[in-house]
DNA sequence: CAGTAATCGAGACGGTACGTCCCGTCTTTAT
DNA sequence: ATAAAGACGGGACGTACCGTCTCGATTACTG
């Protein structure tokens, strides 16, 4: 965060300082539960008793079960690789077979449609949520970014709406249509969104 | 239901018949509270409460919380209008319209993802969901289905896919991107699905 | 309460009536834990596992663990028996060896001086005991009543202060002296009561 | 306590010495918290806190709360005097104004009987606080041999038990009949230990 | 038209997770 | 080595909710 390194970080401040150990102990047990059993059958006492960490810190780090969850899952973002094979057709596919991905393979299946529906409802989750969300379309946003300074794509393009149009029809089957979608089925989806429908053949 | 619809179906029987208008009750309660509360702090006494209705007779109509909150959400579907312009742009436009403004002045925007999200845990619940969310497409199916019978589209057309395409990048800013989106901005998103997103310029 | 039985005792009131039946598990249960365990390692969790109820009902009946204890002991005080031998001497080594028996085979040893001790911070507390400690005291005082009829004792003695220097020496050495002190040893007690402390012979 | 009072004792050994200053104001801290709220709901971190000291410090000096406790009612016992007026009405009487004053001005009333109930559920506890009990009965004891010296008792009296007797109705009122008992209605009892209870008139 | 049976509102039931609080210990930096 | 500060593992507390059950009181059909 500073530019030189000379100041020691942040002051500790007296007392104990809190166990990093724990703090990952604990994330790891949650994201484990999450897989194993969901997420509301996860309970606060089953991750604190995986982690052997006591319920109180917990607690002391996140101020419910839902906080807790989200920082879990957030911890899964990076593993979104940021592809550069060249040309925009190769990385939208390699971007989007990633998400399908993960998304097949994890519970984030189950935490993300939960954390957006109450983020609708309560806007304070709203926040904490945003930039979670912005992190996990970055990757995307950076090869639309590349593909424009290639002139793939034209220099007033609105890239934030091309994203959606982008991630939206894999999102869409992934949560709502229900059908199936492995990561070998995406390429079709980016021939549409840059090309349009008319590439949806049978 | 029944071809001749003469009469009750089904003798009734014995006993005090259900009432229909408890039935009505519940199911506005439930919506009431879903929208000022939220899914999972939406209580079965509270909705009894306010229906001014006994837990019992709840749960003597719906097996759990979750198919009923299911069923009250499921009554707000048919204010999905079909509409005939007579050209797929127009139609795809009014459909996207109405979907938008469902979303944002319904509590939708907090029980559809949540849903979505239980039923990607729950298959039981997945397999009731599915006709429910199939007839939410069903509006935007037909209209693909007459463009194509108008030539606008080809007739070996993926339709189930270009659903996808159409509706998916307005589903993905409604619930993750969290962006501004009234019924008036899905235009660009039309024409971006139809003929690809060379098309969103800023 | 009403002079003719007319009346249905009370009005039951809608809903479920509560058990009579978990009631009586809670308190017996209640007591086997306190004396098999003690007041502080009694657990409310434990006392509904062992009673076969949920938590909530426990609490549905008595705001926290120390009025239940309160109640579960006060069941205790009707063994307290009202002896009758004729004479006041006989009286009241009955009804103190009574009181002995009952402090040294029961957990009252360990509640009773908390209880006094939490009633002496706490006036609401206090209100609810003092009709326990009174009906424990009832049998003395009876007793003493008696007496004065009996022209054994002087027509204006002050019963409540007599009952305090009956009982004091006894309840002064189980309590705080910590001497052994069997059923068998009150006799020497009620004398030098009576009779003053000239009596107290080795 | 060591007769040549010159210097430290023991060797101090290296380190910083422990604190006086903190010692003192931990136990002036448990005393005014057990006045306030109670002996359960005193935690050891608000004595910590308003005492100005961590901890450990507290647990350095006590191996838990319960000792804390003790040591700090134990030093309300010295306040008793030794009267020495010559006959032993007077010396009793004396004796018994002085502890009720205490126990009326005093977080005595509260901690006095929670530490008899603590002390009869657990022995090591009781053995801990036999002699400060005990400690707190050596004024009574004392005018009662002085009495036996004076020939006002006779030389074979149990005096354990004719202490009981002195102190059992006074501790009885104070403690669980709750009456009001000033220092100045203690005569009455002195003289029905004395010479029994027919001298209770009303 | 009395009897039967399912319904109603109300609310207690057994069970379970929540989030808070406290105990007694441990781990930091500072003196 | 002791100090203040405060995090640690553990575990009880009291609350809230789920889905079921039990009341007394309707409200229909059935015989």
């Amino acid at each position: 965060m500073t530019i030189s390194g000379k100041q020691p970080e942040v002051s500790p401040g007296p007392g104990r300082p809190r166990s990093e150990e724990a703090h990952k102990a604990i994330l790891a047990a949650t994201l484990d539960l999450l897989s194993t059993v969901g997420y509301d059958r996860l309970t606060v006492a089953a991750v604190a008793g995986l982690a052997g960490v006591g319920k109180a810190t917990i607690y002391r780090r996140w101020p419910s079960k839902l906080p807790l969850v989200v920082e879990a899952f957030s911890t899964q973002i990076p593993t979104l690789r940021l592809p550069d094979t060249g040309n925009i057709v190769d990385d939208l596919n390699e971007v989007l077979r990633d998400f399908v991905e993960i998304i097949e393979t994890t519970p984030l299946a189950v935490v993300l449609p939960i954390l957006a529906g109450e983020g609708a409802r309560d806007p304070v989750l709203a926040s904490t949520l945003a930039p979670l969300f912005k992190a996990r379309r970055q990757p995307l946003i950076r090869v639309l970014e590349r593909a424009v300074s290639r002139r793939e794509l034209p220099p007033d393009i609105d890239i934030e709406a091309a994203a959606d149009v982008i991630m939206g029809p894999v999102v869409n089957r992934l949560f709502f249509t229900g059908a199936d979608l492995g990561p070998e089925r995406v390429k079709p989806f980016v021939e549409a969104a840059l090309f349009g429908i008319n590439r949806l053949r049978a």
